[in-house]
DNA sequence: TCGTTTTCTGACCGTATGGTCAATCTTGAG
DNA sequence: CTCAAGATTGACCATACGGTCAGAAAACGA
């Protein structure tokens, strides 16, 4: 957090307003996907004129792309967990309970995500071919140091990667299925804690790192 | 199968088409979610015209309603590797085994699943709170029986379904981002053998199974 | 062969969508 | 206070979409 700044009046409604959409476009490209996703229901649900989103934002491809931007962006964050950890049980579990966090706090665009990537990433395909590659390549090579110091089994790094990944999403992507098997009531406090519990217990048992 | 039925041309022509569109409406489903789908571009993908689309399935809700089906049928049969197994390594490892090849061979159709979930289940959320959740307490009630006969640990047996789910589904949900971590290239026989083999020692020896 | 049922399809329709624009209102620097 | 720049919005447009339908063609039973 900087010090408040001093903002024009209208600075601070754009900012507002950019805010606004965002969220509600987040929401509802998360409910609909980008092709059921309609500009007037995002406008709707911001409060404001469909002609006023198309002011802030031109298309609604860029207005996506910005959503997907933004959870890219806290996703990569999740990773600091990772970095400077002496043994993968601080760093993995530190992880798992960053990314099971944001699987809370964040389900909405990490369903826009999902949703993007499992249609062939159309709008952010370099951002795989260049951030991601390059930041799993860095945790692979975490890991393998992990694996050549003794402190975990010798797994493949990226498969062992893609588990964390898939599980801790899971819980955001399909939050709804497991809603309705935990009796159509969200998890609760308590339930969320031992799920983060079961995952990080069964990973770190399942390398070694216990 | 059964013994090769005679057919009228009749049921050969409407067996065929109806083969020819709902296998098109699948990829087209899966590339471009129900709201990005077309009936068009199904139409062109079946190679038929659209007006024929409309002759077999009356609706574009109708033609994805059984797509989903279709695929939560194939889903439902991996977990006859469940049961009659004698412990978990066994039990768990068969159904990983048949989950992944069905991340492999219906990639497409583990996408319409899996966005059908993310958008809440709009049309099929009759099958989750039926079908799923009797399967699911089901198998939980095995794992518990395991876990009281000592074979394995005493962890959540929802949270270790899940964590199967998400873990064999991302193979087809994100198969495009391993495939561009991959180089591009889509994994070998070898990579997808060493994929299942990284998920069951992972799993197995993290529930004290192995 | 004949009449009936099923299959096929081009042309068409109403609607909803993404996007535009000109007119109006608001803000802030000088 | 003045006025240029920024913000707002109702009305509008072209297009694309799901779905319809009437009539032609093919298949079939008798």
């Amino acid at each position: 957090m900087t010090a408040p700044e001093r903002l024009s009046k209208r600075d601070a409604i754009r900012r507002e307003n950019e805010r606004l959409i965002l969220s509600a476009a987040e929401k509802v490209f998360a409910e609909a996907g980008f092709g059921g996703a309609t500009m007037q229901l995002i406008a709707d649900m911001a409060g404001l004129p469909k002609a006023n989103l198309h002011y802030y934002f031109a298309t609604k491809e860029e207005l996506y792309r910005r959503v997907v931007q933004e959870i890219f962006e806290i996703w990569l964050h999740a990773a600091d967990s990772f970095d400077n950890a002496p043994d993968p049980a601080t760093g993995i579990g530190a992880y798992i309970d960053a990314k099971m966090d944001i699987s809370r706090r964040h389900p909405h665009g990490s369903k826009v995500w999902a949703s993007e990537v499992m249609h062939g990433a159309p709008v952010i395909q370099d951002y795989l071919e260049t951030t991601l590659r390059d930041w799993t390549e860095g945790r692979a090579k975490v890991i393998e140091a992990w694996i050549d110091a003794g402190l975990m089994d010798p797994v493949d790094p990226r498969h062992l990667l893609y588990m964390l990944w898939a599980t801790t999403q899971h819980y955001a992507d399909f939050g709804h299925q497991i809603e309705t098997l935990n009796g159509g009531r969200p998890l609760s406090d308590r339930q969320w804690a031992a799920a983060k519990q079961s995952v990080k217990a069964i990973i770190l048992k399942g390398i070694g790192a216990a």
